[in-house]
DNA sequence: ATGAAAGCGCTAACAC
DNA sequence: GTGTTAGCGCTTTCAT
């Protein structure tokens, strides 16, 4: 069964084997390469007897079968959707969300029987071969910015696309959440509690890093639409109650890390130590919020609430306050949507639905204090 | 920038567009084929002049770019390799372990700028069809059996492979870790600590389901080398310290869950109530086996020492003595040895190193018990 | 049931 | 610098 691709005969050379090819394996057996070609895609097509033997000629002469290149070229069917990912792609394996949607993409594909090609993309590195290099026969692309080149360069290519989560194209297929009115839920709790005075941590909100205060017209332009709408969502529930947003410390963070949202809840607690709560526009960067506010002996949430957004496993065991989207089923939508050649007349768009999931680390401001003066 | 691909004129067609070729730009602009390949490969071989007007015509025709699997037919490079798992894709991103494997894996794609090709080959469905369709340069295998019909595929195809894990074959190139050994020394740890009354739970260790006991010979007849390594190195082992193996109860879980670990704790538990340490060989297994142990008031280590293997986060948070191995490094040693074209005359090998992690999980025999005799 | 012919879209020598 | 010539290995009408 195991082939010897070290022989001696190969000491030599760089490649591993120049196989036979179906043509070569036509001539040696004195028969078209129509047959041997049928032999592998159409049993139907010719005797048994026939292909008993072409197929045993095949294994006598290390024949591999059909070149799977050649045979896409013919067919025009790659048998692979590519993913385009924001982050390099080892970091898609360390972020839970990424990685929820990941498994339900590959459900998609495992369902089709299709092969999903991650592309390395990385976002310094401008290099948009790698998205011309990729034989595919269409494009997931998950949370990009909407400036980001490898997407201009898949959206050039002449195959089907759906973008997850960002950038919200006309025209394109798309599949996210509404983030902005999951964001005003999670607000108008926390306005119902009692919270005016808030700060937020946010992931990066263009390509530029930018690790500090976010000023409005930065937060309007912001080129993640994802991160935009949440901040619009908080932005105009808390309005309505009476906040005035321009005053609201906002820190942005480039790096999606435990340590950045830590850090930059330090940031805004330092600016505002006033704040009663800190609204975190992911869940990572939520539990970094909840180490720093530690560090610094702040008890959550009586000293201080604290919210994330995602729903990861790493939060609901944390008791976070947040909000929960369905990750997987965004990435099992996406493939579909991508795999589902029917009514691909005009865009389609999936959006999914959240839950406001309340926690342990969201409660009325101060309330130890109130308990402490009025009893339990 | 963006493309209107759902635009009238293609209403009724189910494809997306049909793009100009190569040839049709040349024919066009005037010049050949050559030149205008040249534009996209060769930029220093034609006068920049020239180069900007097949570039600023080919937009205006809207030809995307040389065909990737053209020229992969061409160039006899796909740009991708292709990655070959155990159990189902979708499995793999549930798994810690796998994912860290992935997560290597994908650094290793990125440093060369090659693709990564998820093959969606299920364990159940037999069919082969889709490693001969992938269109890659060579394949990493992923701790499979060496009776998998895939893996069997993969030998076939004339490109360079390297299996991780399992199985070991002569004559292909591997990475893993000393599984006997490494389990030796978790075993040692334990016979150092006094238990000579253990029981085992471990992975599948074959392809068809075996929920339950194993006999001696089916530890032997493993098809999985892992799992068979590590049993072997616990047998080895215990057998010095005395033990006759051939009497400690080994329970097999063909679902690699919590869920599993725990239903077979339980039945190592029903069967030999008087064991002292329940040896896992998966971290996943033992923290059911934690659960297990919990449900039934089993207080660990007092009454129950309980180890894993893998060292996955999951098991460090839960204190769980096990043996560490990294996971990342070897999705990286894997990606590498594939890419790395020099020297592939001989099979390599790269073998890792593992470590004992003393966690909370594991005590001398009913330390409690003797504490409560003999005081603190 | 089998074969002949015609490409799929591209790149790489090699000539000009 | 640019063009000519040959394929890469395969599938697929369309005849026979």
């Amino acid at each position: 069964m195991v082939l010897n691709r070290y022989g001696p005969s190969m000491a030599r050379s760089m490649h591993v084997r120049r196989p036979a090819t179906l043509a070569s394996l036509a001539a040696e057996l004195g028969v078209s390469r129509t047959t041997v070609s049928n032999a592998y895609n159409r049993p139907d097509q010719l005797s048994p007897e026939l292909r008993r033997r072409v197929l045993e000629t095949a294994r006598r002469l290390g024949y591999p079968g059909p070149d799977p290149v050649a045979r896409s070229l013919r067919t025009r069917k790659a048998g692979a959707v590519g993913l385009l990912l924001t982050e390099n792609l080892s970091y898609a394996f360390r972020d839970p969300a990424a990685i929820g949607f990941l498994e339900g993409l590959a459900l998609a594909c495992e369902d089709a029987g299709t092969g999903l090609l991650l592309v390395p993309a990385s976002p310094e590195r401008e290099d948009v071969a790698a998205v011309h290099r990729a034989g595919v026969d269409g494009f997931v692309v998950y949370s990009v910015p909407d400036d980001d080149p490898h997407l201009a360069a898949v959206l050039e290519r002449p195959v089907p696309t759906v973008v997850c989560d960002q950038p919200d194209l006309d025209n394109v297929d798309r599949v996210g959440i509404d983030d902005r009115a999951a964001m005003r839920g999670l607000a108008a709790h926390l306005i119902a509690l009692g919270h005016r005075r808030v700060g937020v941590v946010c992931m990066r909100l263009a390509r530029d890093r930018n690790d500090g205060f976010v000023s409005v017209d930065r937060q309007h332009a912001a080129h993640f639409h994802v991160q935009r709408a949440r901040l619009t969502g908080l932005a105009e529930e808390f309005a309505e109650a009476g906040v005035d947003w321009t005053r609201v410390p906002v820190v942005e963070r480039f790096d999606h890390t435990i340590a950045s949202g830590a850090s930059a809840a330090a940031q805004v607690l330092d600016r505002d130590p006033g704040i009663t709560a800190l609204v975190c526009t992911s869940d990572i960067l939520a539990l970094g919020a909840l180490q720093e506010a530690e560090r610094r002996g702040l008890r959550v949430p009586d000293d201080l609430t604290v919210t994330g957004f995602d729903g990861i496993h790493e939060a609901e065991r944390a008791g976070l306050t947040t909000i929960r989207q369905p990750v997987m089923e965004k990435g099992r939508a996406a493939g579909k949507l991508l795999l589902d050649a029917s009514e691909r007349t005009r865009p389609r768009t999936v959006d999914l639905g959240t839950e406001l999931i309340t926690g342990r680390t969201a409660a009325a401001p101060h309330s130890a204090q109130e308990e402490r003066w009025f009893g339990p």
